[in-house]
DNA sequence: CGAGTCC
DNA sequence: TCGTCTGACACAAGACTCG
DNA sequence: TGTGTCAGACGAA
């Protein structure tokens, strides 16, 4: 999977890379989210019932939000990678969806119904985790939102974990350029140290663990010097160790038109049909959260309107004024301005 | 809020 | 001897609704 | 299926 170690790396040596956010702190973000972790996601939480409803909500939750999703699919993994996927595909007897190109009905279903709420979707012409670092490179999104560690490794200067549309859910943010500053490393060096950690591409060094290649890379800078100099009797080097192909992939941008991102409005009529006619979803469930988005966004649209009639003076961005007041362990008690605040003590 | 339900 | 890596194991993983 | 914890093994001072 993603490089596991690397969130506690990353916890332990650089902690200053590690923000804790709030989802109303992306209002306004460009969020690209790989959609085969978030229905994998949903399936693995409620195997017997269908991901689209999960889906269905959490991007509504988004959108009220203000926040504007795109969602990557998977296109055909990597030469690399199938060694990785067969081994996980032979513990569940769970097929690989992608390895022949041919969208499964899931997919099929997943884009229909992100169609029918107005949110963008891309195909990437490889791993999904690496069109979403790419998009944030170029600009086109703010961040990228994924449980899996390795677009860091892609290139992505902003990861966020633990984006949910839960009501008090703690956002965690990783800042790829502050992790480097930390760690005294480039991004190419920082790729390595990823190979070595573990990732899908390759094998790695058995012996070698988080604190030992994160030394050995801070002193000798490449793969081939942390090679020479380590003991090769006690941590022997794979047979035909293929770390330059899992670097190259790592490094090397996939190639891509970059898109034009457009949101519309949910469509909640075709919505209901979808849904519920073919998905035998409660009609009452889906009307209700239309109605509770409705809401929610009317209001957040006079809110922003009296924000702006009551003049520029006051206009501090409320994440730069988060990101100062925000501690790490304590999540501050946000300044309640007005209105509808769910906000609870923790302790009653 | 916590337990139960969604499909 | 200590620090570090590995392997085995338990566990939880979403979001809404009603009481 | 991934993640956290805890037992133990092994290499590095």
């Amino acid at each position: 999977m993603g490089i596991t170690k690397l969130a506690d790396l990353i916890r332990f040596h650089a902690p200053d890379a590690i923000s804790h956010k709030e989802i109303s702190d992306f209002t306004g973000k460009v969020i690209a989210l790989d959609t085969s972790i978030v229905v994998n996601q949903f399936r693995a939480a409620t195997p017997t019932l269908s991901p689209l409803t999960g889906l269905f909500f959490r991007t509504l939750t988004f959108l009220e939000h203000d926040i504007k999703p795109v969602f990557v699919f998977d296109g055909k993994p990597p030469e690399e990678k199938t060694a990785a996927l067969e081994k996980r595909a032979e513990a569940a007897s769970w097929k690989c969806p992608n390895l022949t190109g041919t969208a499964s009905s899931q997919t099929k279903d997943c884009l229909h119904l992100l169609k029918l709420l107005g949110v963008p979707f891309i195909q990437a012409p490889g791993d999904a985790e690496a069109l979403c670092a790419q998009l944030v490179r170029e600009g086109t999104a703010d961040a990228v939102a994924s449980e899996d560690m390795d677009t860091l490794p892609f290139g992505a200067n902003i990861l966020i974990r633990q984006l949910n549309a839960k009501r008090d859910s703690e956002v965690v943010e990783y800042s790829l350029p502050k992790l480097l500053e930390k760690l005294q490393i480039s991004q190419e060096e920082f790729v390595d140290l990823c190979i070595l950690l573990g990732c899908d591409y390759c094998d790695k060094i058995t012996g070698l663990g988080p604190k030992k290649a994160l030394t050995l890379i801070q002193k000798h800078r490449t793969i081939e010097n942390v090679v020479l100099h380590i003991n090769r009797q006690t941590h022997p080097v794979p047979h035909f160790w293929k770390y330059k192909e899992a670097r190259k992939i790592f490094l090397d941008a996939p190639q891509t038109v970059d898109p034009k991102l457009i949101w519309t409005e949910p469509d909640e009529e075709a919505l209901v049909g979808f849904l519920c006619h073919v998905k035998y979803v409660k009609v009452e469930r889906v009307r209700r959260r239309m109605e509770r988005f409705r809401q929610t966004r009317e209001s957040k649209r006079e809110e922003r309107e009296r924000d702006k009639a009551a003049g520029r003076s006051r206009q501090t961005r409320m994440e730069d004024f988060f990101r100062v007041t925000r501690k790490r362990e304590q999540p501050v008690e946000a300044a309640d301005s007005s209105s509808s605040n769910r906000k609870r003590p923790k302790s009653t």
